[in-house]
DNA sequence: TCGTCGTCAAGAGCACTGCTCTCGAATGTG
DNA sequence: CACATTCGAGAGCAGTGCTCTTGACGACGA
């Protein structure tokens, strides 16, 4: 029942855009629409179903365009595999991606529980990092410029999400899925438009750029 | 009129968010809501005028940001300059920029008005690369691995706006203008709660890391 | 001075929204 | 069989964008 509701209301915000109406979704059912907060205790927490959804759906779209990498050392290749993808997936569910990182609705704050589902996409990608650091492939650039605030943000997001990594390749991997996220969002929100016509052939050259700065062979 | 209109619904945005209320506006002027229609033909062209506003103190902004710095010829000193201006316009109208930069209100197309007040501030960051390209300070990186639709798109786009700059510079140009926006946008959707606190001087360590990747001496 | 013509805002009304509350029907369960 | 729980319908509230009609006011020309 819940998944009904969850699956009429994605497609709706897949025709509609952002304004999803629960009336709407309740006619599509058959039902009334206060039958639908039996199931749902409010339209934010329906939102917030569907955020968490989109999140996990992302993320492993992203874990299998690396996966598909056959040749495990090939990071610059699993890097460009998962940025593409996650390209893929928003350019598929442009409603459900600015859903996710779209601007933020008023009065709507995110629950802890869509935090740590949104991790799954950058980890992925930082995981390449990672095994190329291990694999002694990737080395530590050093401490390069960290000034001292950013330093210690970072030290606590590695140690809780990326043992070992040092703190530069960290920053650059963070650099890297920043520049994904801004690339697919400037695209999907209309700011390329009458500029590129050649956007996956656009993108693909930007995520490369990106693959020389983090240090990609 | 049309000016308090205007400021009152600037002030509601930044109140209360994205979803602005003409009913509220014309409460809050004392009128009803139907004597607002005398003024905007619709909630739409209300947003299209902010937004248009919106682009142009944002650009003004940038400007201001890049004539500020008296070396004309540091050209790292005047990016950095603009990237900070940018955001520092944005986190203080979170509300605008998120009508300028975020998810596309699903019925609402941008009218040709609002692309061409857009292009002012990356405008101005281009135009730091042109007068490097003159002065010599920069050197035509090559056609390095511009694919051909990309190519193509490039070139129009430079013929139109950037005349005579290499293609290769706009590119990377407008890379850093994407990274700009995807950082501000990254900071200013709530992506980084929760993992960065020191929410400016992670800003400009990737600024310098894009400057790097640039070639900005 | 009188009549006409714009401009302006008010008010009622339509169709829609999220949400709350109450009530009746169906479905098990002891 | 009686009870309890679950489910959905329906009415209703306060709010939204928008349209249409109505009336007040002031400027202008005959």
């Amino acid at each position: 029942m819940i998944n009904e509701i969850k699956a009429i209301a994605r497609r709706h915000l897949a025709a509609e855009g952002a304004n999803l109406s629960l009336r709407a979704v309740a006619r599509e059912m058959g039902m009334v629409s206060s039958a639908i907060y039996r199931y749902f205790p409010s339209r934010d927490e329906l939102l917030t179903a569907l955020i968490i959804d989109g999140y996990h759906a992302l993320g492993e779209a992203a874990e299998t365009g690396d996966a598909e990498v056959t040749d495990r050392a090939d990071l610059r290749g699993r890097w460009l595999a998962v940025c593409q993808a996650v390209r893929r997936w928003a350019v598929a569910h442009p409603a459900e991606y600015a859903l996710l990182f779209g601007s933020p609705v008023p009065g709507y704050a995110a629950p802890q529980e869509t935090t740590v589902a949104a991790v799954r996409t950058p980890a992925t990608l930082i995981g390449i990092l990672q095994d190329g650091f291990a694999a002694g492939t990737l080395v530590d650039p050093g401490p390069e410029e960290l000034t001292g605030p950013v330093h210690a943000d970072l030290a606590a997001a590695r140690d809780q999400l990326f043992a070992g990594l040092p703190e530069a390749l960290l920053a650059r991997g963070a650099l890297g899925w920043i520049h994904c996220f801004g690339a697919v969002s400037f695209e999907l929100f209309g700011q390329l438009d009458g500029l590129i016509e050649a956007r996956e052939e656009y993108f693909d050259h930007q995520m490369r750029q990106m693959a020389d700065l983090i240090g990609l062979p």
